[in-house]
Formats: C-alpha cells, structure tokens, sequence
DNA sequence: ACGGGTAGTACT
DNA sequence: TAGTACTAC
C-alpha cells in the first residue's frame, strides 16, 4: 500500500521559508522611519486610495486586512503610513520586490537544495545538511543553543504552566530517545534558524518557516507562527495537526476542489478525507487528484523541492477596470507598447544575468462586448514564437491581440453590426515570454559557436551566409517550417494574416505616428467567416466526478528527474544524419550538467554584452516589407547582407534575435534543440506506480 | 466591474 | 503546440 511505500522515503527534512509581508518589509528597508508602524503597501491610488497588497502585522493589529481599500484601511487605522508601489510606464513595478526576494534566495540557496516557490518563498530540502549535522554535532551533545533556535514552535509539544518553554524546546531538540525522524528535524531546526538569523543579517527581512518531513507540512507550518518564528512538525503530530485543520487551509484546496469537497462529500477537514477510500476518491476526482487526496489526508506528499532559483515566466500585465476600459486599437496598443516595453527589459536582464533565453510570447487579455448579455467574455490568449527586442515584441503582440480580437468578435453573435466604432472594451491586457531555456555558457553565447566552429571566423569577415550555407542539409523538405518573421499559428489560423499584418501594423515601425493607421479595417468584415456557433464559456458544474478537469497537481508523480533523462537521450539521438549548428550546441550541451540548476550568480565567466541600444538599431533595420516578402516568398529568406552588425560581427555583442535572422531550417533545428524535451510516455499521468520509476534526484 | 499583478501546473 | 483552467500569494 501507498502508505508504507512513502513513510519510509520520507525520512526528509523540508523548509518552507516565507517572508513576513514581504513588500511592507522592502519598503521599510526604503525607509526605515517606517520600521515598526503600522504600514501598508498599496498600488493606484486613484480609487478609494488605492488597493492593499501588503499589511505589516502592527497595521493587523489594528484590524487592517488585505483587500481593505486605502481608504478603510485609514478608516481602522488612522496612523496607518499606506507606501505606494513603485509606477513605470504607467504601470505598477515590482521589481524592487523581485530583486529583494532574489537577495533573500541568494542566502537561503547556500544550504541543501532550493526552490524559489514565489516572489517571497522558498522551500529547502535540508535532508542532506541534516544528516550531515545529526552525525557530526548532533543536537543531543550541543551544549548550547541560539535562543532564536529555542524560539521554535514544536506542534504537539506540551508546555506545563510555569515551565520554561525555552527549556522545554531545548530538551526536545536534544532528546536521545527520539524517533531518527524527529532527530533530523530537530538539526532542520538549528538549521533553518541559523538560515533566519543570517537573512535577517544580509538583507534585514524576517521570515517565517516551518520545518517538517514535506512540502505540505513544511508549508503548513510556516503559516502557523507569524512574524518572525519558525514551527516544527514532528512526525508524532502530524496526524493531529491534519484532524482539526479546515479542508481550505490546504495548498490547492483553496479554491473550487475544495468547495466541491464539502459539497460533495461533506468534508470539512483534512482528517474528514480519511473515511473515504482511494477508490472513492478517484471516482470523484479522478486517479491523480483521488489519489493525491487519499494522501494528503494522512500527511504523505512526495513532491520534492526543486533546485529551480530562477522564475520559469516573465509577464507583464495592467487591468483596466470598468470605465478605463480600452475601447480602440490605440489605446491598446499604446498599452501593449508600455507591457512590452517592460517585458523586454526583463528579458535583457535574465539574459544578461542568467543566459537565459525566452521562446514564446503569449497575449492574454479580458474584454466584453456592449450590448452582450454576457458582457464578460473570455478573451482568447494568443502566442508565437517570442523575437527579443521592443519593437518585435511589441509588433508581435499586437498582432496576437489583432488575432484574439477577431476570435473574439467572430465567435460570437454578430448580430451587432450597426454599432460601427466601439463595439468592444478590454478590461485587461498581459503579455508574458515562457519557455525558457538556458543558452549554453561558458563562452560567448550563440556566437561563440558561430565563431568558433567556423575557422573563417577568426578571420575579418566570417559571414552567416556560409555558415548556414555549409550547415543545411539540401533537403528541400525544409519548407513547411518557412514562417519566416510570422507568428506561425497565426499563419496557419489565419491565411490572410499577412495583408492583415500589413495594413495594420507595418506601415512605418520607424514612425511614432502611424497610430492612427492601425484600426481594424477589415477584421470585423472578417469575422463574418467565422464560426458563428457562440460557444458558451463551458460552465463545468454538472454531475459529480466530472465537475473537475482531472489534475496531476504533480504531487503524485513528479516526472522532472525522468525530464532529464529523457533530455540526455534526446539530445543524444539529435545527433543524426542533419548535420548543422545543432551538433555543436549538442557536443557542447552533453558535456556541462543542468545549468538551470546551477546557481544565479555565477556569470562571472560569460560575457554576453547586449545592451538595448544595439537591439533598437538592430530593429530598426527589419522592415515589415522584408517580413512580409519572407513570408510569402516561400522559403527565400534573405539573409541580411552587409549590416553592421554582421559585417562587423563582434561576436560580444551578437544577440539572440539572430536565431530569427537564420534561413528557417536553421532556425527549426535550433528551436528543436531548444525545445523542452518531451516527456517519456512511461510517466504518463494516471499511472500511480509512476514514481517507483523515479531515480533519485542527485544534483 | 476593482484582489492587482504575477506566477506555476496540468490538461487537451 | 497552442490554448484553457485553476490555484496561490
């Protein structure tokens, strides 16, 4: 039974670390008069001053909440001091927030394995370092504690009144009889609170932990002891612990599973769950999440902490609530071009920072229709291959945008017609860069490679024409993959796309002025060859087991060692009969282990340099024409001749956006190579003995 | 439509 | 793959 199987892996030590109001924190450190007030971080102060994001525990105290307004918050407390969120472009900025977290995970990453969870967490797997100290300076022989230490909280551990909870916390951390178990969790506890003490001393934030045997109850405790105190969850205590705990407190239960699990089954606690088998379970809610369920609710959770430091995403998004909705193209571009512009500095700077490089651009938005009973519809997402730079970027996505519109118009009743101008208003626009992967390093980037693999290079002129000439295999079969700058879904979705493109977008990008020429002329008349079928939002709610999509929630199998075995085999069978670019970055790619787990900071030996200036004169050369003229050309693209920044080709300064200067075969083998491997069919979801596949992680 | 702006995961 | 849905902080 599953249970056995997992009480003997979990001889772990997890932390959960959790910074106390984190951006109330970063702005005292900003302004340390504001050190023990009641304080509150707020963004837009336009609407009944502005929304809450953050609340220091003094405001608390005084009975401020979050989701209070700026207004009610003065309201409960008058000497409240409300900071507001840094603005750019016209938008909130948090990247003070993001950068101060990357300060608290560059302490906390010191010790066993870390993973960045969100802006203001982390989790740790301490397993390592806690055996390592349980051998060679074992609480039970330590003299003395750091009082922070004998602060813990210890779930279950009784204190008689007028004893000395500090002593009583010692003789548990140094107890010889307890289980091996509650052993390691006691030197998690030393550990994690020197972990504390040193965050408090490198950046000055509190934080909060649990300790625990997983992820789960690690996170669990965290939560139960706020501000600044750590919590212990011996094994004995678990049981307890999960009796009493309400079912919505529980990670992923917060939201509709957990509705429906009271409603369905009339759960409220975790320790309700017990009652029902995993064969019940997975009736309601499918194999994974019954299974996952049956576990959680005896406190077993195998997720292990990923050694991720880095965010897997970038987004850049700005609501525009009831009467800000945007109601022209203008206006959603001119926001597009403020989202954009942001997500490309993000991007330079993971590049710069982390050698990383972003694949797909995706749009989201959320619209509604004047007119329509059920003004709020959903606004389709839309993405394509991501091309760094602003320009590109902010072309692409408005592209999307012009692509979501139409969906969104055509698929609906068209019956309005006779409104001719606005028709619609967004409510919220975000545009994100995903997938992505790290660029070979320990040399100069893509170039490198170029360079270095063609000896001409060291000579004045190497040109790409050659190489690329050199390295395509004459298979003409190469054709299918010759979208050349287009967004490739569109094109499939959209055979027009590129007259649409055209008259849209393409007028002048050199031309700050050619707004005005960017309405839809056509996309309405358009939408009139489309589906008219109004596909309703497909409300789930229905009979039992299927009011959920089956989840994985990936508690149950976690498949990323398996990614990575599957990475090695791939990039080994790359190695076939093309011979291009792509065997280099393989060579080179087998031989150095995971980079992503390799630590933020360690850039020194790479030196990338891409500054945004050189991007935007990059830009300024890719006329649409030359795009559209690739597009319809099949697969003639022209290889830029006789620019700078070829002929000069200082392979210091070359940037990723090459990939999209390269004849499309080119590109394709490269984007394969990016390409995050495919999961091996052995750990498809539903299979529950998944996990006995599972090698250890080792990194 | 004021819990905003982000992020992650899973599924199809 | 692209797109959707859900969840969380």
């Amino acid at each position: 039974m599953p249970v056995a199987r997992r009480e003997t892996c979990d001889a772990r030590v997890i932390a959960h670390v959790d910074m106390d109001c984190f951006y109330v924190q970063v702005e005292q450190r900003k302004q340390p008069n504001l050190r023990g007030l009641p304080a509150a971080v707020i963004q837009y102060n336009s609407y009944k001053g502005g929304a809450l994001i953050a609340v220091s525990y003094e405001a608390r105290r005084c009975g401020v909440k979050r989701s209070m307004r700026g207004d009610e918050a003065k309201e409960a407390c008058p000497q409240i001091e409300l900071v507001q969120v840094p603005v750019a472009r016209g938008k909130a900025d948090l990247n003070s927030y993001r950068n101060a977290g990357s300060e608290v995970v560059s302490v906390l990453s010191h010790k066993g394995r870390c993973e960045r969870a969100s802006i203001d967490e982390v989790y740790l797997d301490l397993t390592h370092a806690a055996e390592t100290m349980l051998v060679e300076t074992s609480p039970e022989s330590m003299q003395d504690f750091e009082e922070e230490v004998l602060k813990s909280h210890v779930l279950g551990l009784e204190i008689e009144d007028g004893s000395d909870t500090k002593e009583e916390v010692r003789k548990w951390l140094c107890r010889s009889d307890a289980s091996y178990q509650d052993k390691l969790l006691a030197c998690g506890a030393v550990i994690v609170s020197d972990l504390r003490m040193q965050v408090l001393k490198d950046t000055e934030f509190t934080c909060s932990a649990g300790i625990a045997h997983n992820k789960m109850l690690a996170k669990l405790a965290s939560a139960m002891n706020k501000p600044a105190q750590q919590t212990v969850v011996p094994h004995s205590s678990v049981e307890g612990l999960l009796a009493s705990l309400p079912i919505k407190k529980m990670k992923h239960l917060g939201g509709k599973l957990g509705s429906s699990l009271q409603c369905d089954l009339g759960v409220n606690t975790v320790g309700d769950l017990l009652q029902f088998s995993e064969e019940k379970l997975q009736q309601w809610y499918g194999i994974n999440t019954g299974t996952w369920l049956w576990n959680i609710a005896r406190g077993i959770s195998g997720e292990e902490v990923e050694g991720r430091l880095l965010p897997k995403s970038h987004g850049s998004g700005k609501t525009f609530p009831g009467p800000q909705a945007l109601k022209t193209i203008d206006s959603v571009q001119h926001w597009l071009n403020q989202l954009c512009e942001e997500l490309n500095e993000r991007l330079y700077s993971d590049l710069d920072q982390n050698k990383r490089i972003a694949q797909t651009l995706t749009l989201h938005g959320r619209a509604y229709k004047t007119g329509d009973s059920d003004s709020l519809r959903k606004f389709p997402s839309k993405s394509c291959p991501l091309r760094y730079g602003t320009r590109k970027i902010q072309e692409d996505a408005l592209i999307l945008f012009q692509a979501g519109l139409r969906d969104f118009l055509g698929s609906y009743s068209f019956k309005v017609h006779g409104n001719e101008n606005s028709i619609w208003g967004v409510t919220s626009l975000s545009v994100s860069a995903s997938k992505i992967v790290s660029i070979p390093s320990g040399t100069h980037s893509i170039a490198k490679y170029f360079g270095g693999q063609f000896p001409s290079s060291s000579t004045s002129n190497p040109s790409i024409d050659i190489v690329i000439h050199d390295a395509v295999p004459s298979s003409p079969s190469g054709s299918e993959n010759c979208t050349g700058m287009v967004p490739y879904d569109l094109q499939l979705q959209y055979p027009d796309y590129a007259e649409m493109k055209h008259s849209n977008a393409c007028l002048d990008p050199q031309d700050p002025s050619n707004h005005s020429t960017t309405k839809v002329e056509g996309l309405t008349e358009e939408s009139s060859f489309m589906s008219p079928s109004g596909s309703e939002d497909r409300v789930t709610h229905g009979e039992p087991h299927r009011v959920l999509p089956e989840k994985d929630l990936s508690h149950v199998s976690n498949l990323s060692s398996l990614k990575a075995v599957g990475k090695k085999k791939r990039a080994g069978k790359m190695l076939h009969e093309n011979c291009s670019i792509i065997n280099i970055f393989n060579n080179y790619h087998n031989s150095r282990s995971s980079l992503e787990q390799k630590n933020v900071s360690n850039a020194h030996d790479v030196k990338i340099s891409l500054s945004l200036e050189s991007q935007s004169a990059d830009d300024s050369y890719s006329t649409c024409n030359e795009e559209i003229d690739t597009n319809k050309g099949g697969c003639s693209v022209g290889v830029p001749q006789g620019r700078e920044t070829w002929s000069s080709y200082n392979i210091d300064e070359i940037d990723p956006s090459i990939i999209d200067e390269l004849p499309p075969e080119i590109q394709e083998e490269f984007r394969t190579w990016l390409r995050p491997q495919k999961r091996p069919n052995v750990a498809k979801r539903g299979s529950s003995i998944t996990h006995y596949f599972l090698p250890d992680k080792s990194r």
